[in-house]
DNA sequence: GTGAAAGCGCTAACAT
DNA sequence: ATGTTAGCGCTTTCAC
């Protein structure tokens, strides 16, 4: 293992000292070019790369940023992660990604494993188990800048950028009904997630709003994943009180509602299927699923944005905010009942 | 900003030596229960958490490794990535993704940025655009393991693990064969990374095998997305030649194609199509894709455990070896001529 | 079994 | 404009 070359091999062949060195390659002004010159020239010669450690042992600053997320499978969390990569690359910070796999304790250790590793910032969405968050709290009291985004808890006194999932949940609901769909089912997680809650409440409410009845059998709480939704629609299609559309938890689960609707020859449009998420396969699938589009680019850039905020202020967390954006329905054919 | 606990705070608590606590934290034998226990137990109510620049700058080994992808979003790579961590976790490794867009660009800072991150090791699958692959003769020289995936590069001489790619165009063409198709066309990059050329050689092979004539307007060099797959598809169908199966670069581009054809109303599997990768939506599209299983989970896996038999030895680079894995036909309606 | 002390490679006062 | 020097928090020989 050949050594590497350190800012101390350059300052020996230039018979200057180290400090020298350190500045000129670090662009502090009060260095002759011709010493900054030479020092670049001799670093490249040498093959020189800067140990980053060392310098962020020092600084305390590493100029990475952790990004706690469920997984990155998912699209909707895949592009956050590109856009908050896109939105902070310009001013030198890095992102490393840490994967709960939706589980509390590889959250708790996300936090732990990115604290450790010195981070100057921590971005997260929830796992669908969190209830408790103090494994958060660390992060705060370091002063450290945490951003919570999309899947957030409230008892965390830090900026939060989401979607308005209420108005998600309400408008899912009432493009439904506005397009001839009366009976309307919901197929969601267990988990007390909020934004989970939003969009049941926005549904209700949108339901009241229409002079349309809530009906208990029409609500499933079970998991989100494309078998989850083959047995949420089954076990509503078995039902006595059929619904005529069904609103899934996600776009994953609402290719598990299609598959059983096809199954029982009702093929959406028939029954109306709306999910949530606008992933890539939805506009792919047949029928094409209607969706909640969640803008995951605008979540991802207000990331990068209120951190850069942070970062920069003496205290991180004044003049706090918590940003809500708008989702948008994407219609498609799985709802276009007047297609039939 | 309060001040974080180092091991001075926890040696002063208890009146005894850095060296003492650094030893009972890391498990260091000759050490007696009851200072361990002290250290251990002093630690927490501290509040102590390691700083492992402080650790990694002193050791030279930061226990992290970086992976370099074109992209997350591909479910290829995510499931790669995936299985690596789950490979590595148990020895204490942690993984850091680096995207690189399919950009050279983006992959020489990533070469760089990494190794100044100080990692243990790289994996790396190349861009598309990756011709020269000298950025990451550093890494080698530094002695680190450097482990190629998929998209290799046979200048390096590292450890690689690929699928077998001739076989794959192979299959997916003798597949094609099998099912009725006789005039086979194939949508493919005009960048020359070795996994695509080994494809179309596969693909040559089994037609020749067969006793198929190889067409040259058969062989459409573009991109890979959907947008190219629609391109490809649209160019192939409107020649004088026309084919009765496409066989497309991945599944993507394999989603473009099966547009086109249905906007000209020749729905698979009136035309045949097979894919690359098995992407998630592919089940979902409709008609289903047929495609080609690269076996992500194996590739992941394979890196792991490659990485930690390298890590382990005095020169990480003897005894190299590459392992080729085979692929997998899956077949779905979008080759079933015979349900026609 | 524990202590003393020398760094790992870099930065940043404080000099000159 | 450049040099000197004291750490950042930890590991690790070498003593005792």
């Amino acid at each position: 293992m050949k050594k590497k070359t350190t800012i101390y091999d350059i300052a020996k062949e230039l018979n200057v000292t180290v400090s020298t060195v350190s500045r000129a390659l670090s662009g502090f002004p009060a260095i002759s070019d011709t010493t900054r010159k030479a020092v670049v020239d001799m670093a490249r010669k040498l093959n020189y790369s800067p140990n980053k450690l060392a310098s962020a042992l020092k600084s305390g600053k590493t100029h990475i940023i952790g990004v706690i997320v469920p997984s990155v499978q998912a699209h909707f969390f895949a592009s956050i992660i590109h856009c908050i990569e896109d939105g902070l690359k310009d001013s030198g910070y890095r992102v490393i990604i840490y994967q709960s796999n939706e589980s509390v304790e590889n959250e708790i250790n996300g936090v732990k494993t990115l604290l450790e590793a010195q981070v100057d910032g921590i971005m997260a969405s929830l796992s669908l188990e969190t209830q408790d968050v103090s494994h958060f709290a660390e992060i705060v009291k370091q002063n450290k800048p945490l951003i919570l985004f999309d899947r957030v808890n409230a008892d965390l006194k830090v900026p939060t950028i989401t979607l308005d999932d209420f108005r998600a949940g309400y408008i899912a609901t009432q493009h439904l009904i506005d397009s001839g769909y009366r009976k309307i089912a919901f197929v969601t997680t267990v988990h007390q997630i909020k934004i989970f809650n939003d969009r049941l409440e926005g549904y209700k409410a949108a339901l009241a709003d229409n002079g349309l009845p809530l009906i208990e059998e029409h609500i499933i709480f079970g998991g989100l994943s494309i078998k989850d939704g083959r047995f949420g629609a089954g076990k509503l299609m078995r039902g006595r009180n059929k619904p005529d559309a069904i609103i899934a938890g996600d776009d994953f689960t609402a290719v598990g509602v299609i598959k059983k609707l096809k199954e029982i020859d009702e093929t959406p449009p028939e029954i109306g299927v709306i999910g949530f998420a606008n992933e890539a396969f939805s506009a792919y699938i047949t029928p094409n699923l209607s969706t909640i589009d969640q803008h995951a680019p605008q979540i991802g850039k207000a990331c990068a944005k209120m951190f850069l905020k942070m970062i920069n202020q003496q205290n991180p967390y004044s003049g706090m905010e918590h940003i809500v954006l708008d989702p948008t329905v994407v219609e498609r054919e799985s709802t276009n009942k007047k297609a039939l």
